[in-house]
RNA sequence: GCCACCAUAGCUCAGCUGGAAGAGCACCUCACUUGUAAUGAGGUGGUCGCGGGUUCGAUUCCUGCUGGUGGCUCCA
C-alpha cells in the first residue's frame, strides 16, 4: 500500500498508509486529542474526521471546544433537530439549517406554526436520537440522484438547491449525509456520530422567508444553542438572562428615561433624565464642533415637496418619507427624513471660493422616518429621531483628509465611551448608483486609504454604499448581540449636482464642490440606548441625570443637607436632597438602585464637623470628607468624563 | 409589511377548565427620628388595551383593530 505524508500544523510530518483518516492520525497523537477530535482541516478544507487520506496532504484536526469544532458541532445540532421534526410531523418540509454565533437555526415549512409545547416535543425527540447515538455517514453522489433522493421524500427546498448548485455552480455532484433513516443535503463536516449533541436548548420559533425574500413562502424558524459541555450552555443560558436585565428599554423604565406611547408610535418621550443625558451628549459634540470648526445650524422641519423631487429623496426615499398638507395651502410638504437638503441652501445662501472649504455644517435637526411596523424596537430603531448630523463641502482633493479627521473624531469618541468591540464597513457602489464609475472607484480608494494610512481593520460590505456614493460605517453590538451602526461616513457627488453647488476655484473656474455627510454618534436615541446596554445604565458622572444624592438621616439635618445642595447646585452638580420620612438604609437602597453614582450621608457628625459621608455606588462607604474636598472630587470627576469603573481601586483614589 | 407570542392598578406580576378582580412595590395618611441596600399600621387606586361576536353570564372562548416583544424583510 502506498504511504502518504501528512504534514502537521507544527510543521511536522508523518507516514501513513494512503486511506488513513484523520481520526486515526488524532489517535496516533494521543487520546485525548482523538477524544476531542470532532472534524479535521485537508488543505484547508473542512472534511469529517473520518474522511480516508489519499494524497500528501497539511492536516489540521479540528477540537470539539475550538472555533470551527463550535461551528460543526451546531450544525451537527440543527441536522438532529431537522431530524426529530421530521419524525413528529412528517409532511414537514426542511429548507436550510446552518450553524450561527453560539447557536443554529432550521427552517422548515409545515402547515401549522410550531408552539412552544411543540418545541419541548422536539427538544425532548432530540436527545432521543442523540441517545441513539447514530452514526452520522457521508455520500457523494450525482445531482440527478440526489434529486431523485429528495423527490421521493417529498423535499422540495432540498430539490431547488439541487437544481441550483447544478445550474448556477456547475456542479455535478453533491454530498449529504445520513443518520438513521434521515438524510440531509450537506457539505458538511460533521460529528461522527449523533452522540456528540448532547449540550443543547431550543430558544424561540421566528418567521423567516425562504431564500431571505419577502415575497416568497415564509418558512419557521428555530433557533438552538449547543454547546461543548453543560457548563458553557449554562453560562450561555445565564447571559441571556444579563443581557435582558441590561435591555435599555427596561432601564429606561426604572431609571425614569423615557417612555413610548401608542400616540406616537416608535417614538420616544424623553422625560427630565432621559432629556438630560440627550442634552449632555449634545453638548459633548458641540464641543467637538469647536474644536474641529464645525458651524451649527437649525433648519425647519417641513419643506415643499418639490425640494425632495429635487433631491431624489421622493424617488428613493418615499416609502420612508411623511407628507402633510394644509388647507388653504396649494403647497404639499413633507416632514425632512435626513438634513442634507437643507444644507445645501445654506451653502449656496452665498458665492462660495475655494478659500470657504471645507465649509462644515452641523444640525441637530429632529428627523422623521415611517418604519414599517416591525422593523421597530425600542431606541435603537425610531421614528422620531435626531442625528449629531453635518455636512462637509469640500473639494475632491480635501476628502481623503477630511475622512481621515472624522474616522479620527469617531474613534475617540467611541473610546471615550469605552466600546472596545466596533467594527468599521466601506460599503461600495451599489447595483443601482449614479454617477461615472470613475469617481466612484477614485472615492472607494479615498475611503480606503484614509482608513488603511491610519492602520484600521475593515470590512467591505460589497454593493452597499448609498445611490450617491460609498461610505463607511461604524457599527456596536448591543446587549443582545445585535450589530447597530452608530457613526457614518458618506460621500456624495449627487447632491452637489443636483443642487448646482459651485466654489470659484483658485484657477477662477466654477468647480462642484463634494459633499461628505457624516454622524459620529449617529441617531441620538440609537446612542443611549446601546450607552445604557453598554454601561448597564451605570452612565459615566458628567451624563448621569441625578450626580450626588444628599441623604439626611433625620428632619434634625434637613437644613444643612439644603444648604450643601444649593451649594453643589451653584457649582453646576446635579444633585438632589432625599427628604422623605425613611431610615437612612432605606434612602441608601433607593439611590443604589437608580444608581445614583455619589451619595452624601448627613447626620450629626457631619452638620458638627462640617463634612460630607461619602458612599458611592456599588463600592459603599468612602467615608467623612470636608465639604470642598467632595465638591472638588465630583467636579474633577465630571471634567475628566471617565466612564464609571466599579472596583475597590476606586476608594484609593479618594 | 410577514410569521409567532404578549397586553390585568403607576411598576412587576398572580388569577385552574367562563360564575361579583388579587399580591408586592410605588403613592397618600398616621406613628416612629432613624448612621451605609427596604420601619410599622392604615388607605386611595383597575371600562382586565379598544371594538365586535358566542353565552343566562366573558378578564377568561372566537374575531377585527391598536400597541409591544422575538425573528424575517428593510435601515441611523
Amino acid at each position: 500500500m502506498d504511504e502518504i505524508k501528512v504534514t502537521l500544523p507544527d510543521g511536522s510530518s508523518q507516514e501513513h498508509p494512503a486511506g488513513v483518516t484523520p481520526l486515526e492520525i488524532a489517535q496516533s497523537i494521543g487520546s485525548r486529542l482523538a477524544k476531542d477530535a470532532v472534524a479535521a482541516k485537508i488543505n484547508g478544507e473542512q472534511v469529517d474526521i473520518t474522511r480516508p487520506i489519499h494524497e500528501d496532504c497539511d492536516l489540521e484536526i479540528i477540537t470539539i471546544d475550538s472555533d470551527e469544532g463550535q461551528e460543526v458541532l451546531r450544525h451537527s445540532t440543527s441536522h438532529l433537530m431537522a431530524q426529530a421534526v421530521e419524525q413528529l410531523y412528517p409532511d414537514a418540509k426542511i429548507a436550510i439549517g446552518p450553524p450561527i454565533e453560539k447557536g443554529f437555526y432550521y427552517d422548515i415549512d409545515v402547515d401549522e406554526p410550531f408552539s412552544d409545547e411543540d418545541l419541548a416535543k422536539i427538544e425532548e425527540r432530540m436527545r432521543e436520537i442523540a441517545e441513539k447515538d447514530y452514526d452520522v455517514k457521508r455520500e457523494e453522489k450525482s445531482i440527478e440522484e440526489l434529486i431523485g433522493l429528495f423527490d421521493e421524500r417529498n423535499e422540495d427546498y432540498k430539490i431547488e438547491i439541487l437544481e441550483q448548485i447544478r445550474d448556477e455552480e456547475g456542479d455535478d455532484s453533491a454530498s449529504v449525509y445520513w443518520q438513521g433513516e434521515f438524510v440531509d443535503l450537506c457539505r458538511g463536516p460533521h460529528t461522527p456520530s449523533t452522540g456528540w449533541l448532547k449540550h443543547f436548548n431550543l430558544l424561540n420559533v421566528a418567521g423567516a422567508y425562504w431564500r431571505g425574500d419577502e415575497n416568497n413562502q415564509m418558512l419557521q424558524r428555530i433557533y438552538g444553542t449547543s454547546w461543548p459541555s453543560e457548563k458553557e450552555l449554562q453560562e450561555h443560558l445565564e447571559h441571556l438572562e444579563e443581557a435582558k436585565a441590561r435591555d435599555h428599554r427596561k432601564l429606561g423604565k426604572e431609571l425614569d428615561l423615557f417612555s413610548f406611547h401608542k400616540e406616537s408610535p416608535a417614538a420616544p418621550f424623553f422625560h427630565p433624565k432621559g432629556a438630560i443625558i440627550y442634552n449632555e451628549l449634545v453638548g459633548h459634540i458641540r464641543d467637538l464642533y469647536k474644536e474641529y470648526n464645525y458651524s451649527e445650524v437649525i433648519t425647519p422641519q417641513i419643506l415643499d415637496l418639490d425640494l425632495w423631487h429635487r433631491s431624489g429623496h421622493y424617488e428613493n426615499y418615499k416609502e420612508n418619507m411623511y407628507f402633510t398638507s394644509q388647507k388653504g395651502d396649494e403647497k404639499e410638504f413633507a416632514v425632512k427624513p435626513m438634513n442634507c437638503p437643507t444644507h445645501t441652501f445654506i451653502y449656496a445662501s452665498q458665492k462660495r471660493s475655494y478659500r470657504d472649504l471645507p465649509l462644515r455644517i452641523a444640525d441637530f435637526g429632529r428627523l422623521h422616518r415611517y418604519e414599517r411596523t416591525g422593523a421597530t424596537g425600542g431606541l435603537t430603531r425610531v421614528r422620531s429621531f435626531a442625528q449629531d448630523d453635518a455636512h462637509i463641502f469640500c473639494t475632491i482633493d480635501q476628502i481623503e483628509e477630511e475622512v481621515v479627521e472624522l474616522v479620527e473624531i469617531i474613534l475617540n469618541t467611541y473610546e471615550l465611551f469605552e466600546f472596545g468591540d466596533v467594527e468599521i464597513e466601506i460599503s461600495t457602489r451599489p447595483e443601482k448608483y449614479i454617477g461615472e464609475i470613475e469617481t466612484w472607484d477614485r472615492a472607494e480608494d479615498i475611503l480606503e486609504a484614509a482608513l488603511e494610512h491610519k492602520g484600521y481593520e475593515y470590512n467591505i460590505n460589497e454593493g452597499d454604499g448609498a445611490f450617491y456614493g460609498p461610505k463607511i460605517d461604524f457599527i456596536v453590538k448591543d446587549a443582545l448581540d445585535r450589530d447597530w451602526q452608530l457613526g457614518t461616513v458618506q460621500l456624495d457627488f449627487m447632491m452637489p449636482e443636483r443642487f448646482d453647488l459651485t466654489y470659484t476655484a483658485s484657477s477662477g473656474d466654477e468647480e462642484r464642490p463634494v459633499m461628505v455627510h457624516r454622524a459620529v454618534l449617529g441617531s441620538l436615541e440609537r446612542f443611549i440606548g446601546i450607552l445604557l446596554e453598554h454601561t448597564a445604565g451605570e452612565l459615566p458622572l458628567w451624563l448621569t441625570p441625578v450626580q450626588f444624592s444628599l441623604l439626611p438621616i433625620t428632619d434634625d439635618h434637613h437644613d444643612y443637607a439644603y444648604e450643601l445642595k444649593d451649594k453643589f447646585f451653584d457649582a453646576g452638580i446635579r444633585v438632589e436632597v432625599d427628604a422623605r420620612n425613611e431610615k437612612v438604609g432605606a434612602k441608601i437602597r433607593e439611590a443604589e438602585v437608580q444608581k445614583i453614582p455619589y451619595m452624601g450621608i448627613i447626620g450629626d457628625r457631619e452638620v458638627e464637623n462640617g463634612t460630607i459621608s461619602l458612599r458611592q455606588h456599588t463600592i459603599g462607604d468612602v467615608g467623612a470628607l470636608p465639604v470642598s474636598e467632595v465638591l472638588d472630587k465630583l467636579l474633577v470627576k465630571i471634567e475628566e468624563k471617565q466612564m464609571r469603573i466599579n472596583t475597590k481601586q476606586e476608594d484609593q483614589t479618594v
